[in-house]
Order: C-alpha cells, then structure tokens, then sequence
DNA sequence: TTTAGCACTCTTTTGGGATGAGTGCTACCA
DNA sequence: TGGTAGCACTCATCCCAAAAGAGTGCTAAA
C-alpha cells in the first residue's frame, strides 16, 4: 500500500534505530553523518519530509528532529521480523537459566517470565491457560465442611489446581473417597481436551444411568473441571523494569502503567487475544487497538509456546514503544521454543 | 525520659497532624490560628524552637517551617495509641468485605491484603507462615516420574500446600497410595504444632521399626512436612496506591521502594520480625532499624492475628512516615482481630 | 510570660535574553 | 533534474537575576 524508495527506507530505518537508541528525536544532520549513503542533510531533510507526509513519520515541533510514528515502527518492525537472529552465547545464557529451573511447571513458568524481563530489562509474562494442562493425573475430592468440597486437581505436568464445590446434599469423606477413585480411574492419562467429552460418554453409559454415586461423582469432577479449564494464570515479572525508561519519568503515567497490571483478568484477555491470533512472533503497538486504554505507549511483544501443532500458552515482553525490538524478537522467538522443548519432556514423563 | 509540659505536648501534635495532612512544613502562623488555646505565633515559636532542641522537630532550612522528626512521631504515636477508636460504620464496611470472601483460605487472605490496602490507601500486607496451618486434613503422594514425588498436603482450614521430593529409590504408584492412606490415618486432625512429634513417636513404634514401607511413609512426610513449615506466604497488594503520596513524587524513589517489594524473602523476615516481637499493634518507623535499608522513609503498622492465645500470623499496612495513622492504627487493629474469629470458624468446621 | 514588630534568610517563582538544535526554502551546480 | 550549500527562521531549553513569599529569630515593650 505505501510505496518507498530504498532510500526512503535506509532512511526510516536509521530514524528509528537511532530513536530507539536515544530516546531523542533525530536530526538529519545525524543521520546524514552515521547513514552509509553519502548524502548531505539538506537531501535528508527532504526525504524526510516526504516520509512525514506518508504519516511514518512525526516532529513534535518546528525545530526539533522527527520521531518514528507507529505507522512507521509497524512498516520497520514488518521488515526486521525477516531478519532476526539469536547469537549463539545469548541462547546458551537461555537454555541454561531454565535448564536449571525445578521441575514444578508453575515455578518454571514463573522463571521463564523472570527470565525475559531480565534479559529484556522490561517486563516479562507467561500465559498458561489451563484449558492446556496437557493430560489428566489424579483428582482428589475432600470434605471441608458438610456441603463444602474442595477438589484437587493435578495435570500430568504436576501442575495443581484447587477449587471450591457447593454441594446441595450433604455428603460424607468416604463417598468422596469412592469419586476420587472412580474418577482417576477413568479419567487416568486422558488429555485434557477430551476429557469433557469422555465424561459426557460416562454419563450417559449404563452405570452412570442406574448408579446414583458414578452420576454424583460424574457431575462434580465435570463442575470442577470446568473451574479449571476457565481458569488461567499468568506470571509477569520485572515490572519495576519499567520505571528505567525515561519515557516513563512521570508519576502519573507510571500509576496508570502499574495499575493496569493489577487487572489480571484483562490481561488476560489482552494475551488471549495474541495466543488466538498468532502462529508466530507477533507485536502489539499502543496505538493499534487491542491494548488497553491505559497503554497507549506501550508496546507487547509475544510468541505462543506450543506442543506439536497446538498452542499451550503465550508469553511475551511488555515495554515502552521504543524497544530494543531487534534484540527482544529473536529473544522472545527463542525462549517460546525453548521453552516448547521443556514442556514437552515434563509431560512426557 | 523527655519532660513535655502540657503546651509542648498540644503543639506538638498540632504540628503532626497538620504535617500529616498537608506534607509541607508547618508554620508558627498556621498552628496559632488552628490551635485551640490563643496564643500568638511568636510563642509558638519559642515552643517549637524548645521542641526542635529537644530533637523531636527538625526544620529543612533557616526560613522554613517544621516537620517532625522519627522521634516525635515515635512519641506522638505512642500517646495516639491509647486513644485509638474506629467507628461503627467502617467496622460494618469491614465486615461486609471479608465476610463475603470465598472459602478459601488463601482467597482470604489475599482478600485481606487487599482490603487493607484500600481502606488505607496505601500497601497492605498479610503474612501467614505456614507454621500456622493449625491442623492436619490429608495428605497425598502423586508419582511424576521414577524418582519424582509431589506431595500435595491440605490443611483442616483448606490451604493447599505442594512439594516436590526427589526420592533416591524408584518408586511405583501402588505404593504411594499405600503411604497416603497410612498417614492420612495417623495425622487425622492432629495440630501440625504436634504432627512432627507425632511422626517421631511413631517412627520409634513397632510398625515402622519392622516395616519398611511405613519407615519410609514417615520419612517422607516428615520431609514434606518440613517444606511446609519453612515455606510462609505473603500478600502483598495495592503497591501502587503508594505512587499517590507527594514524598514518593520522584522516580528513583519510587523504584528502590517497588523494589524491596520485589524479594519476597527479605519482607517475610520484615514481617516475621513484626509477628514475633508483638502482642498487640506494633508500628516500626522507617530509621527505626529492623526496615530494610531502602526503606528509611517508610513505616508499618501491624498487628498479629491469632487464635486463641497462639499468634498464625501479622497483617498490616506499608505506607510513608506521613500517614494518617490515627485511622490506619484502628482498621489495622479490627481487621486483625476481625481475621482471627474468621480463621477460627473456617478451621472449627 | 507573652506579644508585636522588624530585619533577615532562604526557597520558589517569574521573565527575559542567550543558546543551540533543527527546519524549510531558495538559489545554484553537475 | 536531483542533490547541495547557505541562510533566515522557529522553538525548546538553559541560565540568571530580580521579585515574591513564607517563616524565622531577636528585641523591646506590655
């Protein structure tokens, strides 16, 4: 749609990369200088004002030099996402710090996000919606109270899961006994996703029908369950990462960054969102809509992790629109795989 | 130890609460024409003059007014403390938030946490060491893989505990369960004060001697049990309310506070502290010394909630040394023991 | 003992001028 | 015709000095 010369484009390019490395708007004297085109600035000044009038690029006023519009980061990052590579020691610093990781997925998932703040020097996040707790282990019903239940449910990964369950009866610890039984026989190494459906069969098998205790049972391993699978739970880490960017010097932007953390669920959503849609790296600028109010200039840069073809959960960079991307994307790209890899091995046990 | 007369003790307090309020440095003027008795500005600035020999107000520079100093609020809190009252509606308010709180003990305490934080306007905290967990409700042992062991442990009170022990033997799951049942069985209901003794006692008995499968039953639940114990949680929310006081206005400040937030650890032993030295509601002042270095210009407020005569853990509320406490001291007050007769019930069941 | 008055101190605010970075435009060159 | 040098112009920012304002300490008087 937008049609540059490659000189428009050396240009665009030197712009955003020096932008991202100062903070400042860029002169073209500068670029004039560093660019490996010799050109003076005056040429420059043109090109640049061409780039302004296709919206790429902005000047917060007459006399100062111009700064990368999120038009214009968008067309930059569209072309840097071809090129992206990992040094090798960068990926050997990776592997090693979650190698070493414990082998509680929460733990895991909690380091992995720790790990792409660091290295980002943002903040990083994981998304594990549970609906991927990958296979069924064991479920444990207990009394808390007479109609009070709490059911335990562990994935063959060892992550747990708890929830609360009214009962309308009153029911007694040795009948709960006989659901946990029951139950984990059943439901013994079934994949998470077929799990509703091998409950419906049950349910409409003949002991369910003529057994009041298999149907109880059925009926509350299928509510608990459903808790589970609507659950997700996410890790951010390094938040106060944020607070370096000099973008954020201002109090107030900064409480309306760090509280719009404090919403879990709508970031939630906002991962949701990058877990549905993409198959690959993908990058969430302020401005383009799906981000929060309160983030307008901010920035998330997100890759799915997956098992074989289907996607377990998502996790991400949060930062300032003027990132490091050509740092964070390979890094981003790589931790997702990496972590792909562990995942694997943990459920395979 | 220091000599107030009764007008130095008026001024005094006069200044801190103005200081409270409005954060600036007070004026000879601005307490003349608030206070009660009528005396001129000229007077009042002999007092404070006297006030600030005696080191309990310090003034930022020569033209200035004055602020207090950690020991004058020290003194101002501890005659504050007697008179503390809160009133009937904001017990209501409290009531009504923790009273609608799930089961779940966790929930609740974060709950807690979070109420605090809103009432008071700034950070609140909920500690609870696992110590606490005031009785035994089950235990299970779930293979992971040949030589790794989840123990899931569930209080009376519904609080999930998990652990991860590496076992030197293989292990198959036929045998876990049997360990399960034989220490769901002799830990029923036992105060886990008396479940370690419990587990020596019964090591030391025929059956373990002789049995190796219950020699190793107790042995690892007695190292999972271990784990718990040392393992405390801690709920910590509404850190960005802190971004609203003036004193925290500049960056750098504000990171090193959200910072300390971060290390879990050292604000357990915070805490810990708080829980071991108090009886009642205790307030530590920020160069008061057990707070963390980064930390000189903050103050907490806790008080421990208990059962019985046995304290389970400390809530409070983290803020600047400019805070209102003559409202803060009574919520944190009520919320404790408002806490502990929630516990009380939810562990009675 | 209290108070009124006053000189004094120190911070904060205000405004104007200098500085400098960077632009747009025009005229010129290859 | 595309590129370049030159130049006038525009703003934000820095700096400094003057003014304003808040509050004190001290002295002398009631």
């Amino acid at each position: 749609m937008i049609e540059l010369t490659q000189r428009d484009q050396i240009v665009l390019e030197a712009i955003i990369t020096d932008y991202i490395e100062t903070g400042e708007p860029v002169g073209s004297r500068t670029i004039s200088k560093r660019s490996v085109m010799n050109v003076s600035p005056a040429t420059i000044r043109n090109v640049m004002a061409d780039l302004e009038e296709m919206g790429l690029l902005h000047q917060p006023h007459t006399s100062a030099g111009r700064i990368p519009t999120v038009k214009g980061l968008r067309l930059y990052l569209d072309s840097i996402m071809r090129s992206r590579q990992l040094g090798g020691t960068e990926k050997e610093r990776i592997r090693g710090a979650l190698q070493n990781r414990p082998q509680d997925i929460a733990e895991l998932l909690r380091g992995t996000s720790l790990l792409l703040s660091q290295f980002c020097r943002q903040a990083g996040v994981v998304l594990w919606p549970r609906q991927s707790i990958a296979s069924f282990k064991h479920i444990e019903f207990l009394r808390l109270g007479p109609n009070d239940i709490m059911v335990i449910l562990i994935s063959k990964a060892g992550l747990v899961h708890q929830t609360h369950i009214e009962s309308k009866e009153e029911i007694v610890q040795a009948e709960l006994d006989k659901y946990s039984l029951y139950i984990n026989e059943l439901l013994r190494n079934v994949p998470f996703s077929r799990v509703k459906q091998r409950i419906r069969e049950e349910m409409e098998g003949e002991k369910a029908l003529f057994d009041r205790l298999f149907s109880r049972a059925l009926q509350l391993a299928n509510r608990a369950i459903q808790y589970a699978i609507e659950d997700s739970s996410i890790y951010i880490e390094g938040k106060t990462n944020l607070l370096d960017n000099p973008e954020f010097a201002h109090v107030e932007q900064m409480r309306r960054i760090l509280q719009a953390f404090e919403d879990k669920s709508k970031m939630i959503r906002l991962l949701d969102e990058a877990l549905k849609a993409s198959t690959g790296i993908q990058i969430v600028l302020g401005t383009e809509g799906e981000l929060l109010r309160e983030w307008q200039e901010m920035s998330l840069v997100s890759a799915p992790f997956r098992r074989g073809d289907t996607p377990l959960g998502v996790l991400g960079v949060i930062g300032p629109l003027r990132m490091d991307y050509s740092r964070i994307i390979p890094i981003v790209e790589f931790t997702a795989q990496f972590l792909s890899q562990m995942l694997e091995i943990a459920d395979e046990a």
